[in-house]
Order: C-alpha cells, then sequence, then structure tokens
RNA sequence: CGGGGCGUGGCUCAGCCUGGUAGAGCGCCUGGUUCGGGACCAGGAGGCCGGAGGUUCGAAUCCUCUCGCCCCGACCA
C-alpha cells in the first residue's frame, strides 16, 4: 500500500483529553478517534492490528479444538431471566424494547445465548465435550468508561464455553484454554501474569486471570516473587504485619471514655496515642437491606469481595447510610462497636487472639477501650481484609508485592450455574440425565492492543510487537522526487510483498523527518529508508524497538527484515 | 451517582476576571525555494465561541438552565 493513498491522521500533539500512554498514542498515531463517551472509532491501523489479534485467537482457539459460532449480540430478555442475570446484572446491562414492547438487552457475554443452542441440540453425551468460541461485539453501561480503550461501553472480545460431562472434563477443557491463553498473549508479544482470581457475578468455582501490569490498570494483584504467588487483590490473602503495640496483659473490663470531635482511625489514634493497630475498625454494611458489621483491624481496608462471600454472596451489598447506622446501632459512624448489638457481626481474622482494644461505643463521642473480642462481644471469624503492601506470603513469611495491572482475559469454571437454570442435560451412558458442566473464557481484544502499547512505547511512540503491528515494514524513500530513490523503493516494496510481508510505501511527498517520526509513531518494527546511500547499492534498515539501524545491499535489505520478524 | 475540571477554526490553546462583535501556533489549500529527523517565504480558506433562555444599547465574556467530554471516588462479566 502506498501512503500516500491511506488514512493515517497522525497529530503532533497529545488531545487534551487523553491522559493514559495508549490512549494518547492510539489517537495520536491514527489508530483510533473517539465517537462517545466510551465509544471508539477503529480506524484503518487499528482494524489492522486487531484483526491480526484475531487472527493468532482464532488459530489457537481452533488449535484446542475450539469451534466458532457467531451469535446475536441482541438478546431477548427471556433467557436473562431464566439464569437470574436479567436483574443480576443490574444497570451495566444496556435494554431496550423492540416495536412490540418485548425486552431485549445487549449482550455483555453470551453464557445464556451459547446454553440456549446447546440445549436445544446436545442430547447425549456422545456428543460432548464440545468447546464453542465467537469474537463478538459486547455492550456494557459502564457507570464510567475511561482511559481510551481500557474501559469502554462496546467493545470486543472473544468468548469461549465448554461443555463436558462431568467435572474431570471441565477441568481438561480449562487447562486446555490456559495454555490457549498462555501462547495466544505470548505470540501478541505481551509480558503477563495468570493470577487466581474470584468468579464474581459469573458464578463458579475457579478462575485465572490473565493480566499484563500496567499503572493504567485498574486491577490490582498481589505477588509474592518468592513463591510465585499471585492473585488478584479481590482473593488474595497474606499474612498481616503485627500489631505496632503489644495489647495491654490480663483480662481487662471495657471502660468508656470521652472522645469529642473525634471520629476517624487517625483521629481516635492519635487522640490515645495508640496506634491504628490497637484500634478496632467497625463498618456496618446493609447486605439485602439487612444490617451486618464487619470489624477489622484499624489500619486494615474491608474486601467488600471477601466480605460478600463471608456472609454467603447477598444479592446487594452496600455501606449503610447515615440514618441506616443511626436507626440500628443510635450512633454516628465514627462512634460504631460491636458490643451489644443485635446484628450479625463478621471480624478479620486478624482480629483472633487480640485483647483490650480500642472501638467505638455507639453513642456519639465515646468510645470503649479494653475490649475483647470474644470476651466482650460474639462474632464470626473470617479473612475479609484486602491485602496490603507489606504484608507477607501465608504459607514462607516472605515479602510480597501489590501491583496494578489490566485484565486482557479471564476463564471460569461455571460449573453447573447456566446449565440447571437453563436446563442443559444429556443422557450419560447410563441412560440417566445428568447436568451439563460449563467453562466459560474470555479475551478482550482491544485490550491486547492497549496493553501492548502500555507496555512499549518510549518518548517517539508505539513500539509495537511486530506480531500485532499494522504492518510489518516501511519502505521510504527519503525523496520521492529523486527518480532512483523512487525506483527502488517502489521494487523493495514489491519485494517485501512477494515475500511475504505486510509492507508500506511511503511515498508521500513529505521531507524525511516527517515520514520517520510517522512510522515511529505509529510503531512500526522495521523501516527500510532509501536515501543518498542507493548510489553504492546501499540502503538503510532500521528496527522501530531498540532503534537500531544497519546499512545493507539493496539486495539483501527484505531478507534482512524478513529474518528480524 | 457524589466531587472537581473543561467546552472558542481540524489539533493545542489565548481572550472571559474588568461586556464593544474573535486571535496565536500547528494543520489544510495555492505558488515558489528546499529535501536524511515534524523546513522556509508569499498568498489563501476555515469559527454565528456546545445549546437554550435571560440581563444589557451591545454578550465568547455576566446570570439561569441544559447537553457533552475528561479526571477523582463509588461501581466494574
Amino acid at each position: 500500500m502506498r501512503w500516500s493513498q491511506l488514512f493515517i491522521p497522525t497529530l503532533r500533539e497529545n488531545p487534551a483529553e487523553a491522559e493514559v500512554a495508549s490512549h494518547q498514542l492510539l489517537l495520536r498515531a491514527g489508530y483510533i478517534r473517539q465517537l462517545s463517551a466510551g465509544l471508539y472509532n477503529y480506524l484503518f491501523l487499528a482494524q489492522r492490528s486487531l484483526n491480526k489479534i484475531q487472527k493468532i485467537i482464532r488459530e489457537e482457539m481452533d488449535g484446542i479444538g475450539g469451534q466458532e459460532l457467531f451469535l446475536p449480540a441482541l438478546n431477548p430478555a427471556e433467557i436473562w431471566q431464566e439464569s437470574g442475570r436479567w436483574t443480576g446484572m443490574g444497570a451495566n446491562m444496556f435494554r431496550l424494547k423492540d416495536r412490540n414492547g418485548h425486552d431485549l438487552c445487549l449482550g455483555m457475554t453470551h453464557e445464556e445465548v451459547m446454553t440456549s443452542v446447546a440445549r436445544g441440540e446436545v442430547r447425549s453425551y456422545r456428543q460432548l465435550p464440545q468447546i464453542w468460541y465467537q469474537i463478538q461485539t459486547k455492550f456494557r453501561d459502564e457507570p464510567r468508561p475511561k482511559s481510551g480503550l481500557l474501559r469502554v461501553r462496546q467493545f470486543i472480545m472473544k468468548d469461549s464455553y465448554s461443555f463436558d460431562i462431568d467435572a474431570a472434563g471441565l477441568d481438561a477443557a480449562y487447562d486446555k484454554h490456559y495454555e490457549a491463553y498462555c501462547r495466544i498473549f505470548k505470540r501478541c508479544g505481551l509480558e503477563f501474569a495468570a493470577v487466581e482470581a474470584d468468579s464474581g457475578a459469573m458464578g463458579g468455582s475457579q478462575s485465572s486471570e490473565f493480566m499484563v501490569r500496567t499503572d493504567a490498570g485498574e486491577d490490582f494483584i498481589v505477588h509474592c516473587p518468592s513463591t510465585g504467588y499471585a492473585a488478584n487483590l479481590e482473593k488474595a490473602v497474606s499474612q498481616p504485619q503485627p500489631p505496632a503495640v503489644p495489647d495491654p496483659e490480663g483480662d481487662l473490663t471495657p471502660e468508656e471514655f470521652h472522645t469529642p470531635g473525634f471520629k476517624t482511625i487517625d483521629e481516635v489514634s492519635a487522640f490515645t496515642k495508640l496506634p491504628q493497630t490497637s484500634q478496632i475498625k467497625s463498618l456496618v454494611m446493609a447486605a439485602d437491606g439487612q444490617p451486618v458489621m464487619a470489624l477489622l483491624r484499624g489500619d486494615h481496608q474491608l474486601s467488600e469481595t471477601k466480605f460478600s462471600a463471608a456472609i454467603g454472596g447477598p444479592k446487594e451489598l452496600r455501606p449503610a447510610t447515615p440514618d441506616e447506622m443511626r436507626g440500628w446501632l443510635g450512633a454516628d459512624a465514627g462512634s460504631l462497636g460491636p458490643i451489644g448489638v443485635k446484628m450479625r457481626v463478621i471480624a478479620d481474622a486478624a482480629l483472633e487472639g487480640r485483647r483490650n482494644m480500642i472501638c467505638g461505643a455507639n453513642k456519639d463521642d465515646y468510645h470503649l477501650k479494653n475490649v475483647t473480642p470474644g470476651k466482650d462481644f460474639k462474632a464470626t471469624y473470617a479473612d475479609i481484609r484486602q491485602v496490603v503492601a507489606g504484608d507477607t506470603d501465608v504459607i514462607t513469611g516472605a515479602p510480597i508485592d501489590v501491583y496494578k495491572a489490566v485484565e486482557i482475559g479471564h476463564i471460569f469454571k461455571l460449573g453447573y450455574k447456566y446449565s440447571k437454570a437453563m436446563g442443559l442435560s444429556v443422557l450419560n451412558a447410563e441412560g440417566e440425565e445428568v447436568t451439563v458442566i460449563m467453562g466459560s473464557y474470555g479475551i478482550g481484544v482491544e485490550r491486547i492492543l492497549c496493553a501492548a502499547v502500555e507496555l512499549y512505547h518510549d518518548k517517539d511512540g508505539i513500539v509495537m510487537p511486530a506480531s500485532i503491528a499494522p504492518f510489518d515494514v516501511v519502505i521510504t524513500p527519503v525523496n520521492i522526487a529523486d527518480a532512483a530513490q523512487k525506483e527502488a523503493a517502489q521494487a523493495l516494496y514489491e519485494e517485501a510483498k512477494k515475500a511475504g510481508l505486510d509492507a508500506v510505501l511511503d511515498d508521500r511527498e513529505e521531507r524525511a523527518g516527517v515520514k520517520f517520526k510517522d512510522a515511529e509513531l505509529v510503531g512500526i518494527p522495521w523501516r527500510i529508508t532509501v536515501g543518498k546511500k542507493l548510489a553504492e547499492g546501499k540502503v538503510e534498515v532500521s528496527e522501530r524497538k531498540g532503534k537500531k539501524s544497519q546499512d545493507a545491499l539493496l539486495s539483501e535489505a527484505i531478507a534482512l527484515v524478513k529474518a528480524g520478524i
């Protein structure tokens, strides 16, 4: 292709609205343009990259026996009602009505549709196992789209679903996906980590997320370099640091004291001259409208995910409102505590065995000291605490890290959630009806592109991995008006195409600097510059990564690039 | 949904406080000179200042409402 004919609208300056590197660079390099919040036009370059990513995905999915389908993005409400997710998905699902007033939605994922396909057709264990996948547009009415392509309202997802007769079959399908995903991300040139994850609203037992480390990400990963333990913060476990000062000895009796205006843990800590680790933080939550108290050590944060699991996974979980707190406990947040309360109390495991601590008195501007969990109040202990940097590995005690990451893939063992709810069963060899066990496996296609840009860029632009770059090589005649250069460049371009390279000829009537800058911004992995050394029969071959270049004979240039890719 | 910010040629922004009828740089078009790292000269096109209402002799500028976008938080298969 000839650059002069292409639509590659590069910008010299960063658009004002872009914050993260991938957003800025994809805009500047002319890959994408925004249509609206969370909606992007994928221009020529983005489309080429996304096509390459999808090609890799298809090859690997086909490689594990996946069969590609294509299901409607527009779904009837009925199947979502059957699975219970019509209400479960809440406001995150785009909903609409057709002309007859029937409820429809735009699919966020396709468990329901896939299950409905299977239940109509799959009758016998002999037809299992199956792995079906599609590459489809998904819709989510995000409360806050952000960070360019990282969090959007419409995006491309490869989603696959496995159907098996038993748990061993599911395990095998899950493992196949795990390995295929590793190959996909590796082929896309990404450095990534597979981590233990919470299965959240998807339901199911086991799940792994594939994460790329970047500050632009929204997830936090807990990682122990010495043991290899890696998990999403929602799910991660660790050993907390010990309390900053030891608890007072003895079976002391709780004693009220006045704390005028001291509400936060920090304020009470400063007032009592006892560290945060000596305080009990009492949080009141409403679980399906019922009050539940969560207790944590003063310096710890509640993990809502763990807490939700600890109380049996309520449909709705939220912090209590100030009015609710006052009604239930007779005091405002800042003076609450577990003594004498009538609600369920879940205490974090880090409080077990502690004694003579400080907590709120359920009376405004009063706290209690000498409060001992177990003795002065009853609570169920559970791990409801969010891991923080500085904690240590639960088994070895080795230090752990917490870092930000973006999720590019997620695999789940769904179990029977959808097949049971929607009646997907087959006859086994004994002629008995058994419910099919399912898995579900997603990849965010654009997120691979974003992650690559986040990971690989420099001051001049994108350093796109060759496997997903829109072009392999750009042939750049320094001066297109020079007939010899023009001719040589044209010949090189033809040769590159014959050699199977995705080549573009930069035949624009621009100065060399402009063409170099654009090629670097866009992130084309290789450039062959046809310039003054042409007189000696030479051209310059340069690699975007590391900015290395060398002179090569005209006849050798293409082979050199080919070898590099 | 709470908090903050911003909407002025294609892009980045100035002008607004202190009303007087719109500017710069880049980009774009034409011609010329240049030609290995975002050239230079000359000429030119392009904006009813997000929208509506109001105040005023007069509104980009002041007031009210509204829409959109971005950021922080909440939320997030």
